[in-house]
DNA sequence: CGTCGAATTGACTGTGCGTCAATAAATTGT
DNA sequence: ACAATTTATTGACGCACAGTCAATTCGACG
């Protein structure tokens, strides 16, 4: 299908060279179709990126869900989604610029509804994910009754996102002393679960062990995972 | 002179239009000189928009300096530090997007290295603000004595920034019911506050009070504040 | 008033998004 | 088999805007 070919290309090139220097022209070139027929599949570029972010965010949707399904408490499972975020992280590097441009107000007024629609979607998925483990986490008793899952769903995107743009920051990580970027994320995760009073809490459980099996059982091939 | 002047009306420019749509012909119009003159004081249009952004940054360090003043317990003062986060948003809605532009690598290089130093400098001094508090907090036991104070202000910065954005967001705030975006930011910030186990705890202290107080000594124009 | 150097200009160049009249390919009708 | 008609594809062009630089104006000083 051309669309796909189209997006295939497209994440390839954005990818290697971030939203300002993406050339449509080359794109066109590198897919062997002109660029009118570029334009004949996607209204503008901003179009054409948030249909590579909406694909790229399914990926993320996927190994979402795969470690939802880490067998164990429910905080192991939602430190299973932290990996996952982690990991997405880590093989899509130049991901979270793009996930960035997405913030500006001027990138979505260029884009069609169509596709707007197709990455809510998308998002809503991502979150419903999430929510589904804070649930069964106020069900067998690990969250407060009276917790609202939402809220709690919303702490977490807030920290996540937080944490991996501030700790890639170079003047940040200077000033923070930040070695490893991502365990700065995993931990700071941690915080918010504790804030919540999310059992068991970080100092009641061997969370490393839970690590040492999230890797073994859900990611098998990273190689990123610092021990700490 | 000449180079405040470009910055005044950059300034202005920048915050109605965005970068992208942010024109340097209309730009040397309203500051009734060429196009040239701008180009003698700014490298390329990333500069100029760095030199503003850290102008702007200049103004939120003294919003911090003047909230971390404020006489109370430490919580207290980072609290006022949270309010104050939130009054630089409502007053510069705009300049959130372009701090996300600053996290985009393809910005910073072609930007000059003297104004990337400067951002940094001015970076440093806000961070040196809020560390100031948390340090007292270790020293007075409002905070365990372990505690590494990069890594709480690290945690602090993490969770604004990532709560200012997810809060934002249309799709998040329709998938997560945020009625007040604002609210969710200073939420989140006790939630990490509480996960550092910094005293006195949320639930330990009338903090509707305390907020009562930071408006009518450090805020008495602002008028965001819902009460909740 | 003339000379020299600094400040300023704005027409010009290059780049890259987006368009659309022209063309090619496919499909249908006879 | 061929013409007519519809659909797909093209790539040269228009245009907006960042960035340049030779020409020009300005101002200080003798």
């Amino acid at each position: 299908m051309r669309e796909e070919l189209i997006l295939d290309h497209g994440q390839r090139l954005l990818l290697r060279d971030g939203y300002q220097n993406l050339n449509l022209d080359e794109l066109a070139k590198a897919i062997e179709y002109s660029k009118g027929t570029i334009y004949l599949q996607f209204e503008t570029k901003e179009d054409l990126v948030l249909g590579i972010a909406t694909r790229v965010l399914k990926e993320r949707t996927r190994l979402f869900e795969r470690a939802a399904r880490f067998e164990g408490r429910t905080r192991e499972r939602m430190r299973a989604i932290g990996f996952a975020c982690c990991d997405f992280a880590v093989n899509h590097r130049d991901y979270f610029n793009i996930e960035m441009m997405l913030k500006s107000a001027s990138f979505w007024e260029k884009a069609s509804a169509e596709r707007r629609r197709l990455h809510g979607i998308q998002a809503g998925q991502t979150f419903q994910t999430v929510t589904g483990i804070v649930v069964d986490a106020i069900r067998v008793g690990d969250l407060p009754p009276e917790t609202r899952p939402a809220d709690v769903t919303l702490s977490l995107i807030s920290i996540t996102m937080g944490s991996h743009i501030a700790a890639m920051e170079p003047d940040i990580q200077m000033v923070c002393g930040v070695k490893d970027p991502l365990l700065v994320v995993r931990r700071n995760q941690d915080l918010v679960c504790d804030g919540w009073n999310w059992k068991p809490l970080l100092r009641d459980w061997d969370y490393a062990a839970t690590d040492r099996r999230i890797k073994a059982e859900i990611f098998p091939t990273a190689t990123w995972l610092n021990e700490a």
